[in-house]
DNA sequence: ACAGAAAGTTTCCCATTGGACAATATCCGT
DNA sequence: ACGGATATTGTCCAATGGGAAACTTTCTGT
């Protein structure tokens, strides 16, 4: 054995880092000098031809203002969409992938527009949860309640939120939510670094 | 120079790998052989002496089944209400820059955290907009109406949004909206790809 | 089109570090 | 105490991190 396998991860650093600083509009000279290294060596980051150690991608990651989890998670996503894409509050479209098998309904309101940074959904909750699961996935998200109690759980906090509270989280601390009585509805925005694939 | 500064996550990595081993009930030894390293290596990895790279880390994360971004995310993972921000309906505070400046009332649902990727807010759409300005900005947004009815023009195209209705779509198209009847609320979810700065 | 500047890439090089190996130390049970 | 298992440490060589500067490419302006 032993082939060797080329770790992936590393191969996909040097993307994110230029993804990530393309994002912030500076040159490679800025960045070297917020993060003290040569332009030369980040250029050779950005090409896979280095790898920096956990300490320098800290750093890097630091100047670029992300965390250093984020370098090493996704590669990188193109593309660009133009236009426009309405959903009426009577053309929703249910999301099947799952949906309700977690217990959970939700409804894409974005689902016509494809390679979107952002994920729109209308979520419902309903009062029990059997399979009491959390999720757990990569990005950010976003909930603004509706209607209705939730009780909503990330992490170790566990908070009760009411229409109109809304609430933003690293969608790694794993989440899950429930109606407190009969039903809730929220709209729920997510951020996903990882295109759909 | 380099007064080396010693990145936090480098030290703790060794005390998760320990603790993920430990949790795993195996022996240096048996480490050693799922990765290929040796277990002097190993341990000194484990008390922080080496600093393993990236790759090795990866393999490292693979023999004890977990992520490496596990083995870097801090241990006091459970616990803190880091990576999570709550903004209570009676809490919501009015985002002053240049809001209603344009004829528009807005408040952040966010702001009390930074280096996000979606920007969240409460829009609240007047029924006259005497400085008709159009928005144009990086990025996308998606809108969700709340209440009210509100008109909306993206590009060429004027559509009516009613409660319930989103949208989504490039916000460099140039757009704007006003309430028809009264006034209009709506949660509007904007990605930008690059931070204020 | 051309010259100059700015952003990015590559070459060359050395100081640092990864990581194997063997020796030593610690911790059991009998 | 002894023997066996697991963990730590010193030594050392090959590998690599990472700088300086030359080189190339892309963006200006005129």
């Amino acid at each position: 054995m032993s082939g060797a396998a080329p770790a992936p991860v590393e191969s996909l650093i040097g993307a994110r880092i230029a993804e990530r600083r393309a994002e912030l509009g500076i040159t490679l000279e800025r960045l070297a000098a917020a993060t003290g290294f040569s332009k030369g060596y980040l250029s050779k980051i950005e090409n896979s031809r280095k790898v920096p150690p956990i300490g320098s991608l800290s750093r890097i990651a630091a100047a670029l203002r992300t965390d250093i989890t984020q370098l090493l998670h996704t590669p990188a996503e193109a593309g660009e969409g133009g236009g426009l894409s309405v959903v009426r509050a009577g053309e929703r479209r249910p999301v099947v992938r799952g949906g309700t098998a977690f217990g959970y309904d939700y409804v894409s309101l974005a689902d016509n527009r494809r390679d979107k940074k952002m994920e729109p959904f209308l979520f419902t909750f309903p009062s029990q949860i059997d399979k009491y699961v959390f999720f757990e996935h990569d990005g950010e998200e976003f909930m603004f309640v509706l209607s209705g109690r939730v009780e909503w759980q990330a992490g170790s906090r566990r908070l009760v939120l009411e229409p109109g509270d809304s609430i933003y989280f690293d969608a790694r601390l794993p989440h899950r939510g429930r109606a407190l009585d009969g039903e809730a509805t929220a709209v729920v925005v997510t951020y996903s670094p990882k295109p759909a694939e």
